[in-house]
This record gives C-alpha cells, sequence and structure tokens, in this order.
DNA sequence: TTCCTTGCAAATCGTTTGCATAATG
DNA sequence: CATTATGCAAACGATTTGCAAGGAA
C-alpha cells in the first residue's frame, strides 16, 4: 500500500510540528478545520494512524481516555498533569539505562518504552497554594 | 461515601491475585462469571475502577485500547508483546533511579511512574523462528 | 487510468451511568 | 433504618470503517 502525498495529511503534521503539548486527535481536527473547513474527523484519525504507523509522529497512552499525539519521535518521558491533564515533555538521562537494562534482563526482543510519570503540575501547584488553604 | 463489603468485590479481588498477566476487564467478568453467573459487566467495572481509586490495584494502559488490571501494586514496569497481546512483569532495579532523576529535575510534583515496554516476547519469537521463514 | 485519499455517516468498542431492587452495617 | 452495591439496559466518548466521489502518480 503506497502512500500518495496529500494537503490534509501535510497540514496534519504541520500543525503538530507546532505544538508541545501533544494534543488529542480532537484538538488537531477543531485547528486543522480552521485552514480546511470541510475536514473531517476520520481524516484526521486515518493519518494521525498513519503517520504514527510509520514512525513519523508518536501516538501516546497517558491514560485519560484519549489518545495524545506527539510530533518529536526522539526518545523522551512525559509527564501528564492528574489535576489539570496537561501533558508536557521530560528528558531524563537515565532513560537509556532503563532501555539497556531491560534488553538485558528480557528474554524477549524490546523494541520502545514509554514512560509516562503523573502527578501535579507547577502552574497546578501554585494556583492552589494562592488559594486559601482549605484544600 | 463509605465501601461496604460484596462478595462480588471480593471474588474480583482474589480472581485478580490469582492471574500474573493482567487480565481486562472482559476477562475478569467471563471468569467471575463462572461462580457469579449473574454478575453484569458494569458491576466488574465499578469495581475494578473502586480498587483501582483506593490503590488496592492497578489499571494499566498498554495501548491495545482495553485497560489491564494488575493485583500487584509494588513497583515495577510491564512489558507489552506487539504480536501476541501478552502483558508481563518487568522487574528492573533502575526504575528507582528514574523516579528520583525524574523528581530532582521536575518542577512539579510527581507522584507516580508508568514504564511499558513493547516488543516481541519469548514466546511469539520461538514460534516464528520455528516456522518456515517466509515472514 | 489506477490506486490512494477524502468526506460523510454509520458502526464498533471499551467504559460509564440511571434506575429500581437487593444486600450490608 | 440508612446507605451502599447490584443487575440490567441505555448512554457515552473515542476511534474505526464502508462507501461513493475526488485527487495524486
Amino acid at each position: 500500500m503506497a502512500v500518495k502525498y496529500s494537503r490534509q495529511r501535510q497540514t496534519i503534521h504541520n500543525f503538530l510540528m507546532t505544538r508541545k503539548d501533544h494534543p488529542t486527535a480532537d484538538v488537531v481536527y477543531q485547528n486543522v478545520r480552521q485552514e480546511y473547513p470541510h475536514i473531517s474527523l476520520g481524516t484526521v484519525y486515518r493519518n494521525l494512524t498513519l503517520l504514527a504507523d510509520r514512525g513519523e509522529i508518536l501516538r501516546l497512552h497517558v491514560g485519560d481516555g484519549a489518545d495524545h499525539f506527539d510530533a518529536d519521535t526522539s526518545r523522551h518521558s512525559h509527564f501528564v498533569c492528574s489535576h489539570c491533564g496537561c501533558v508536557t515533555d521530560l528528558a531524563l538521562d537515565c532513560l537509556e539505562d532503563l532501555l539497556t537494562q531491560a534488553k538485558q534482563d528480557f528474554d524477549g526482543r524490546i523494541e520502545a518504552v514509554d514512560t509516562c510519570f503523573h502527578g501535579i503540575c507547577a502552574d497546578c501547584l501554585d494556583t492552589s497554594a494562592k488559594r486559601t488553604p482549605i484544600l
């Protein structure tokens, strides 16, 4: 199944590259729609899936129901705020060590790792600190 | 919201403790149903969610569509075979280091990590090696 | 012209929820 | 008795898919 060029796919990929907040398919849709008012959500999903399958983008399963997409395919970790739901990048040296150790200990073939941290982001900590400390 | 005892919940939790393959809600349902033929899938979901919220079990997002559940709440990693879909445990020393480093580097509050490795499990490697090497 | 991609809508899948009834404390 | 849990079915949200028409090679 050869892949042919499409403006929609290019636009989706371009949009994703401008964002570092790892948007969901629906967010991609809402934004790309401003340039292509007739694009359908199905097309967005089809292209995100195609790009992810070809390794041109990353599909993240952060556990909040919807998948998130990341144009940065270099190896890195993610953080998800349990309060506001934001998804951010996290660069950790010892991620490589973890992979190395896993490959040594495991008797199958390891190809990738997904590392997803959970907690409260700095912004949410700030905001709750500034309110009356009831909660 | 106080929690009251229920046989169904107990059975679900017990069942989960006998398995180390991290079953999905539906697999739990199919099995518990043999003891409680009238139990509903909704009840299974409600109890799995309740147990996970109270930290008595783990809810895993391995990226295959369905959530998986794990009765072992100690910190450990997981591996998912892209071929057969099996989910297995992986104990890695440097997982603690990763958390430590993340907490140092990050300006929010980090509470947990999910580490999920992907690749081909030993069984699937074996099986494909034994077949005529066409694929 | 051939094959891929699109838009649209309907379908699918995993999960949640409303409600009347049953079980627990 | 007050409250929580259940079974059932309907509702939901995210994602996929079938199909006829449009676009790329």
